[in-house]
DNA sequence: CTGGAGCGCTAAGCAGCTCACAAAATAAAA
DNA sequence: TTTTATTTTGTGAGCTGCTTAGCGCTCCAG
């Protein structure tokens, strides 16, 4: 077997348990589209690259199939899920209804230093390469939002807005990885952050309400054009919806 | 091994994989309160009592830690998720925001005709033990408000509230269970079918925001009335919030 | 009583094997 | 040459058996 995909191997992991390790080290490799949607890998391929034992491996597809990141075919191998159209809708939908929700919840009991950390680490620039920059950005931008979502109190909500972000991600670093462009990212987390330390519930949801449909804008506006200028990512979403 | 529990063996399940159908097996007796909240179980008894392999039952339990019905406690065996008081308050939270969303998203495109059959499910009194009737209510009222949910078109909104409906079973099966009383079940179920039928969004969402709240009411009502007067229940619960 | 050694139970994990199935490659027949 | 039948290969599903490690219990010595 070539080595291709060197980069996806070592990293120990955070946890005790080499099943639960190998489930997140490739969920973290599907949410970063290191592996590619659409694609096929197999029991063994997987068992040599993050070195793991069979039952290792199965347990961590098991886990993935469950969040239908990954499809079982038997005797086929085992497919990344591919990213639809669809699915960009269905996140921000989502998104739209339960982040208003959770920054409500959050009034007076998120940590507002943290949160101005987090929006810190998002406006960063680091000298490195672009598909790593917009990795980093995502991680900085998923974790203030998620600071929100775990200080609402409600331990679902949080999950819920969790797998949503690691879907957003999945499709943005699909997008500008692919194309290679920058991210045309204006945030106004600094609003929100106002409106926490003001502990004006209202605002604070509208101002969420407001930056979601902001960002989920931009993302189409960067999908379709993308989508227009590359053939690259074409076979990477679902052709059923553009022809 | 004795044989207290034979009514959770045999029932075949439907899928063509073992580890699939146990997973749906275990998880249906989590949820209908069979294998009993905060109790332990070990792998061989799982696997003599579903009749599953070592692997097929590790799957099985890998997916239902994961969805945080069981917790894994390495050498003790795995602990059967306690209820909480606070997850009442975060279903219901979440319920109430989601299910207003799908209900104004699936006008005119939910089939009333299942709706009104679903409905009628609902009402059905059969001659049956009060454990099963309330059984039988609850998937009946779960596949009415599921009915939407698929209907609103939006996949992860669909699966965020089947997760919710089944824990919301599981809450009402131990409740009523345990008590053995018979619960106040009115639901404006009528009321949201006429609005389906006008196309009214607005009112869609409005009525079953109230249906939401008058369940959740009830509900409220009925914990607290029985926490009260049982003891059976109170170990099943979590204490720290009861004392 | 008390404390520590040892035993048993458990999950975690690995290795090896069979089976079923599908697709591809090969062989056989028309 | 084309079509059909057969074999091979690759893969996931599943089981058994084994090793390792850690926790809790018992039981015996002091």
């Amino acid at each position: 077997m070539n080595m291709t995909n060197r980069s996806l191997e070592i990293v120990p992991g955070g946890t005790s348990n080499l099943a639960d390790d190998a489930y997140h080290r490739i969920h973290r490799d599907i949410i970063s589209c290191r592996l590619l949607p659409d694609s096929t890998v197999t029991e063994p391929m997987l068992m040599e690259t993050y070195r793991i034992g069979k039952n290792s491996c199965r347990s961590a597809l098991a886990r993935l199939a469950h969040d239908n990141l990954i499809i079982s075919r038997p005797r086929k191998g085992y497919r990344i899920s591919p990213i639809l159209l669809q699915d960009v809708e269905e996140i921000f939908t989502m998104r739209a209804e339960l982040e208003p929700l959770a920054a409500r919840l959050a009034v007076g009991k998120v940590n507002i230093e943290s949160l101005k950390q987090l929006e810190a680490a998002c406006r960063q620039r680091h000298k490195v390469t672009l598909p790593e920059r917009i990795g980093i950005f995502m991680d900085a931008n998923k974790l203030f939002h998620l600071e929100i979502a775990k200080a609402s109190g409600n331990q679902r909500l949080f999950l819920t807005l969790s797998r949503l972000m690691n879907e957003m991600s999945r499709l943005v670093a699909l997008g500008y990885n692919v194309q290679g462009t920058q991210p045309e990212i204006k945030h106004d987390h600094n609003a929100m952050i106002e409106a926490f330390i003001k502990e004006d519930s209202d605002k604070v949801e509208s101002i969420t309400k407001q930056h979601i449909h902001t960002f989920q804008k931009m993302t189409y506006e960067h999908l379709y054009s993308t989508l227009k200028s590359s053939k690259t990512i074409l076979p990477l979403i679902d052709r059923r919806i553009f022809g």
